[in-house]
RNA sequence: GGCUCCAUGGUCAAGCGGUUAAGACAUCGCCCUUUCACGGCGGUAACACGGGUUCGAUUCCCGUUGGAGUCACCA
């Protein structure tokens, strides 16, 4: 058997949403499980959608995941050009449109814009499709000749037969067959001499030696046409493997046109290239095993895509968000703080140790932008409300809370070990000698010197990192609120 | 609307005739704890419905319902 040969056909239109990352994910994985090549190739047939950069980006986000391809408009492997754009001015789309209009496979096609539009039929609601009548397919040979020569546009349909029906086979969906009826005649060339999607797909995957056919399963049910365009020169039909569609939280395809995220926005919000990967192999395919956590050369060995599923996957940021969780906690410190150190530097300006606040922050992160707001309370102690010292389980109190902050202010001001270990020790010796719990007094004082209801380390760290004057400033402040408060007749806490 | 595909908890999913129907995310509770988090333990929650086939259906077949995709000189 020849060597496995997939192609990534990519529409250079703007970013790559994930939709299509996955299915270069798969396309890439499957060669690669299978020992063969992956592919790229630029469709770029549509001038009108172009979007320069486009393909920049489309390198940019293959070479980021490691999706490396092994032939390309910038990788030569005897197969090129890779770009469609090119590919035409070689002919080759127009000379394989004529050999099918000489098999009587294919016909000229003159009708205009008004006697198409006078085709159109209102099937419900806002929605209108237009079914061609063959109407040029009747043409005789003198009129299709004075047509061409009098420079009128035209373009080249397919002709399918009215009768009968086409069957063709998918790997994962198995036989699909459709009436020969259902066939409309689509357009393989436009006026403009570029060749649809649907013709010049199946040309290059042809003349590009292409075994597996990969892609969404928008193309299933359009799939019959193809298959007889390959029957229709004689060609060998590829396996074809379609794709469950990923779709948004109400179950619709993910796209560029409704704005769904692309690789880039997710990137940008901080979440990591290969946690991206791992979370969007699973979107339709599973392991035979219970494992979730796969690096890239894990996939490829694990990627046997008879698991692929059919039905649609729901993309949920949520998983996504915690799988991206598990990857910064298991990344190695240095990479991490390079990564963490610009969404610090945004919410801390002053001289502090950002390497044990990036310490700190490390597990509880799922995505980078959550940390200005988590340490943000290092750089300015927050307005904050008494009623935060009252914690039930604790058993804590306005009232103990003030009574303990002032009793620890002395102990603290004498105290010159602002290190972590020599804080516990003191504040943990204040605990036993008066018989408190910890938290009874570990709370309050946390909730001094951050004024916060939530923190990345306990109350001796944070001082550690604000250091001696910082510290007592913001307990000092934690004991005229408290004073305030109290002197206000506030009811205290429930207790 | 025609055609095509799909159908296990809120989500991702295992299962491929006989199971107490896995696991993960989310959610809830408990434990641990210098709060939260992390970690540990546990709970709630699913085979869309109706017919068959079979000794026996989540699993096979048909229908119904529901959902999605597609019906362009876009890919």
């Amino acid at each position: 058997m020849s060597k496995v040969r997939i192609r990534y056909a990519p529409s250079p239109t703007g970013k790559m949403h994930v939709g299509n990352l996955r299915s270069a994910l798969y396309e890439f994985l499957i060669a690669k499980h299978e020992g063969g090549d992956f592919i790229l190739r630029i469709e770029d047939t549509d001038q009108e959608r172009f979007v320069e950069g486009a393909t920049e980006i489309i390198y940019r986000t293959l070479e980021k995941t490691g999706l490396v391809h092994d032939e390309g408009p910038d990788k030569d492997g005897g197969y090129g050009p890779y770009i469609q754009s090119e590919r035409m001015k070689t002919g080759i789309y127009m000379k394989y449109a004529k050999e099918l209009i000489e098999k009587g496979q294919a016909y000229y096609c003159f009708c205009d814009k008004e006697r198409l539009a006078s085709l159109k039929t209102q099937v419900t609601e806002g929605k209108e499709i237009t079914v061609y009548d063959k109407h040029c397919l009747s043409l005789s040979k003198e009129e299709i000749e004075a047509n061409l020569s009098a420079g009128k546009p035209f373009v080249i349909r397919q002709n399918n037969p009215t009768e009968g029906t086409t069957t063709f086979h998918d790997e994962l969906y198995g036989d699909i067959t459709v009436e020969n009826a259902e066939l409309d005649d689509m357009i393989l060339i436009k006026s403009d001499g570029y060749p649809t999607y649907n013709f010049a797909n199946v040309v290059d995957d042809h003349t590009m030696n292409i075994t597996h056919v990969v892609r969404g399963n928008e193309y299933l049910s359009s799939s019959p046409k193809y298959v007889r365009l390959y029957e229709a020169f004689g060609w060998e039909v590829p396996i074809y493997v379609h794709l469950p569609l990923l779709t948004d939280e109400n179950h619709k395809k993910l796209s560029k046109r409704s704005g769904h995220s692309s690789f880039e926005d997710l990137v940008e919000q901080g979440f990591v290239t290969e946690a991206i990967v791992n979370y969007i192999a699973l979107l339709g395919w599973s392991p035979e095993d219970n494992r979730e956590i796969f690096t890239l050369e894990e996939l490829i060995r694990e990627f046997d895509y008879h698991r692929v599923s059919k039905s649609p996957a729901v993309f949920d940021m949520e998983k996504l968000r915690w799988m991206n969780g598990e990857y910064i906690k298991a990344m190695d410190f240095e990479v991490f703080y390079e990564m963490a150190e610009p969404y610090l530097k945004q919410a801390l300006t002053k001289p502090l140790n950002l390497k044990k606040i990036a310490a700190m922050v490390k597990t509880r992160i799922e995505v980078f932008p959550d940390i200005p707001a988590m340490v943000d309370f290092f750089e300015k102690l927050p307005e904050y409300d008494p009623e935060m010292y009252a914690h039930k389980k604790m058993k804590t109190d306005k009232e103990s809370s003030l009574q303990v902050l002032t009793e620890l202010l002395p102990l603290l001001e004498d105290w010159e070990d602002y290190s972590n270990d020599g804080l516990y020790g003191l504040l943990s010796g204040y605990v036993e000698k008066n018989g408190y719990k910890n938290g009874y007094v570990m709370w309050p004082v946390r909730t001094a010197v951050s004024g916060k209801q939530m923190t990345p380390a306990g109350a001796t760290e944070i001082m550690e990192i604000l250091g001696k004057e910082e510290s007592l400033r913001r307990i000092r402040k934690g004991v005229e609120l408290l004073q305030a408060a109290l002197a206000k007749g506030a009811p205290s806490g429930e207790g």
